[in-house]
DNA sequence: TATTGGCACTCGAATATTCTGAGTGCCAAT
DNA sequence: ATTGGCACTCAGAATATTCGAGTGCCAATA
C-alpha cells in the first residue's frame, strides 16, 4: 500500500488533480508540459504503467490517457490530498449566514443544505438532529373544534411532534389542560420505558393520550434520523459525464426513495465519530446506484445525545480537497448551534 | 376557434392521442390503419394540412408526420378531451392510503406528493395549507435550559411554528407558564391587527414575547404559501425527449430555487377557485424554463380561509386525460381532510 | 365538388467508410 | 535508470451512402 516511490506519488497526485479539473483522461505529454516535470514523457509512461498495474489508474481504452480508478481516488483521499482548512474568508461568510438566519432548526437545515450544495457544486443532504434517546419534555393539548384535538409533543432537544386526534366525544379545553398538566408533572424527563412502567391511570381520556404519546416516542426512536433536507439537484446534472443521463437518473432515484437514503446514511456513518469526515467512493461495492458517485459524510451534534448527518453527493471526480473541509466546517458549525440550543 | 369540422376534430384528437402515447410524429397512413378511419390517407393529409395552417399541428421537418403545437394541446384540453372521473378503483386506493396514514398534515403532504408523482409519472408538487388570514390560537413557552426558551405558536388551523428564544436572564417555567396563560386568554382568536391594537402590558418579558408573536404572525401572512413538498423527480428524467438533458436541467432548476416555484404557483393559480384545475401549457410564454413542459395545477382547502396548491409538472405531451382527474381528485380529498381538521 | 390512387420528391436517421491524431508500448542508445 | 525514436492502436470526428416514411399535388373518379 505504501510501496509507492515519491515520484509515483507525484504523478498519481497530478493525474488526479488534472482529471478532477478537466474530466479528460490525462496523457504523459500533457502531464509533463502542464506541470513542468523534469523527466521525459517516456519515463512518465513507465511510471503510469506501473501505477496502472497497481490498480490506481485505469485506461478507458488502449490509446487513451489514464483515469483514476476507485482505488486511486481512495489513495488520493487518504494519502495524497493535503488537508487544508477552509479559507477564513469562506468560513466567515458561512458562519455569518448562520448567525443571521432565524434561530430555528428548520432554517438552519435549509441553510446548511444550500451552503453545502453551493460550495461543492453537488447535491447536498442533511438530516435534522435526532435525539438518540428520547426523553419526555412536555405535551400540550389544544382543542381546535368539536372532537378534534391538536396534540403537541415536545421531547428532549426541542423535537416537536404535532398530531391531530379525533376523540370519541367532545371535551372542553379545561379538561384537556387539566390532563396535560397532570401528564406533564408525572412524565417530566422520563424515558419511554419509564413511562410505560408507571401505574396506569383510570381516566379513559388520559389513558388514550398516554398511549399516543408512547406510540409517538417509540416511532421517533425507531426513525434512524430526522427529516431529510437537500439541495442542489441541478448541480449534478450540469456535470459533463452525467449527460449520459442513465447514471444521473439512477443516482437521483435515491432522492425519490427516502428510505434508501436513510439506510445509506445510517449504515455508513453511524459508526464514525463527530468531527470525522467519511468519504465513500463509488458506492464501495454496496450501492449499485452510486457506482459513479462519491459521498462525503459527517455527523454533527452532541455525541450519544442529539446527532444528525450531513453530506454531499457528487460525481466521483468531485473536488475532495474543497468538499471535505467544507463538510467538516459546516458539521462543526451545526454542532455548535445544536450545543447552544440543546445542551443541559 | 370553433371553426373545425367534426372530421377535423376527430383527426386532431387522434393525432394528440397517438402522439401522447408514442412520442413519435404521426403520419396519415399510420392514423388510418391504426384507428380504422374510413377515408383515404390522402384525405387525412389534406385535413392535416388544414390543421397545420390553423396552427394546431406542426411538422418537425418536411417529410415527417405531424406533432401537436402548443395551441393544439390547448384546444385538446379545452374542447376535445373527454373529462372522465378517476376510475373508482383508483379513487379507493388513493383514499384508502390517506385514511390509513397518520393524521398529520405533514404525512398527508408527503403522501399526496407521492401519489401524484406515481399516478402521473411526472414530478408532483404541493404546498402545505396556509391560512389566508391568521388568527392567534395558542402559545406555549417551554424552558429548555438556562436562558433558552422554546416557543410554540399555534395559529388558526393548527399551523405550528416553533422557535427558540434566548432571554436576557433565566426565567422559571412557572413564570413562563403564567405569561403564556395571560397571553392565551387575551389573544384568543384575534387577528394580528387586533393584537397590536391592544393596550401594551407593562411586564418586560411579556412585551418581548408579544413582539415575537406578532412578528411571527406577520411573517406567516407574508409567505405566499406554506412549505413545499415534491416527489417524482426521476420520473421526468425517464422521459425520452428529455434525454437531450438540456431541457431537463432547466426545468429541474426550478426545484433548487423555491422562490421561483412559489412565484409561479401564486401567479397562476391564485385566481382559480377551488375545484377548478388549471392547465398551463409550455410556460404560456411567461416561463422560459417551462417551454417544453406543462403543469396541471389546482387549489385545495377552504376558500378564503386555509388553502394550498398542488399540481403536476411533466412533459408537454403528458397524459392530460389521466393527470387532470387525478389532480382534481387529490385536491378534493385534501380539501375534505383540511375541512375536517380546520373547519369551525 | 369532395375523395382517392398514384407518383415524384424530400430529408432525417441509420449505416458504412474513411481519416486523424493523441496516446501507448517497446527497444536500442545514452 | 532515463530517454529519443518509431510502429501501432483505436475512439471519435468527418464524410458519404442508403433507406424509407411521409408529404404535396394532380388527374381520375363517384
Amino acid at each position: 500500500m505504501i510501496d509507492l516511490t515519491d515520484r509515483q506519488k507525484t504523478i498519481l497526485l497530478l493525474v488526479l488533480r488534472d482529471y478532477i479539473e478537466t474530466a479528460q483522461p490525462v496523457g504523459s505529454m500533457r502531464l509533463m508540459e502542464h506541470y513542468q516535470l523534469d523527466m521525459s514523457s517516456a519515463t512518465i509512461r513507465n511510471e503510469m504503467a506501473m501505477l496502472t498495474e497497481l490498480g490506481y489508474l485505469r485506461q478507458p481504452h488502449t490509446s487513451a490517457g489514464r483515469v483514476p480508478s476507485e482505488d486511486g481516488y481512495r489513495y488520493f483521499v487518504s494519502h495524497l490530498m493535503h488537508q487544508a482548512e477552509l479559507p477564513e474568508a469562506v468560513q466567515h461568510t458561512i458562519s455569518h449566514q448562520f448567525h443571521q438566519s432565524r434561530p430555528e432548526m428548520e432554517q438552519w437545515m435549509t441553510l446548511a443544505a444550500s451552503v453545502l450544495a453551493h460550495q461543492s457544486q453537488a447535491v447536498s443532504l442533511i438530516t435534522a438532529p435526532h435525539a438518540e434517546k428520547s426523553y419526555f419534555k412536555h405535551v400540550e393539548l389544544i382543542s381546535t373544534q368539536g372532537r378534534q384535538v391538536l396534540m403537541v409533543l415536545v421531547t428532549l432537544g426541542g423535537e416537536v411532534n404535532q398530531q391531530i386526534l379525533t376523540l370519541a366525544e367532545p371535551v372542553t379545553q379545561e379538561r384537556l389542560s387539566a390532563v396535560a398538566i397532570r401528564i406533564n408533572q408525572s412524565f417530566q424527563g422520563r424515558t419511554i420505558n419509564e413511562i410505560i412502567a408507571l401505574p396506569t391511570h383510570s381516566d379513559a381520556l388520559e389513558v388514550d393520550i398516554i398511549a399516543l404519546i408512547t406510540q409517538d416516542m417509540r416511532r421517533a426512536a425507531e426513525r434512524v434520523s430526522g427529516n431529510l433536507y437537500y439541495d442542489g439537484i441541478s448541480n449534478v446534472l450540469a456535470e459533463g459525464e452525467f449527460n449520459v443521463s442513465e447514471e444521473a437518473r439512477r443516482a437521483l432515484r435515491l432522492f425519490d426513495e427516502p428510505s434508501m437514503l436513510q439506510d445509506l446514511l445510517s449504515r455508513t456513518a453511524m459508526n464514525s465519530g463527530i468531527g470525522g469526515v467519511q468519504v465513500l467512493i463509488g458506492g464501495e461495492g454496496a450501492w449499485e446506484e452510486l457506482r459513479q458517485c462519491s459521498m462525503v459524510l459527517a455527523r454533527y451534534g452532541i455525541p450519544g445525545h442529539v446527532t444528525g448527518m450531513l453530506g454531499v453527493l457528487g460525481p466521483m471526480r468531485m473536488s475532495y480537497s474543497k468538499t471535505i473541509p467544507t463538510v467538516r466546517y459546516v458539521a462543526g458549525l451545526l454542532s455548535e448551534l445544536v450545543n447552544d440550543t440543546f445542551a443541559e
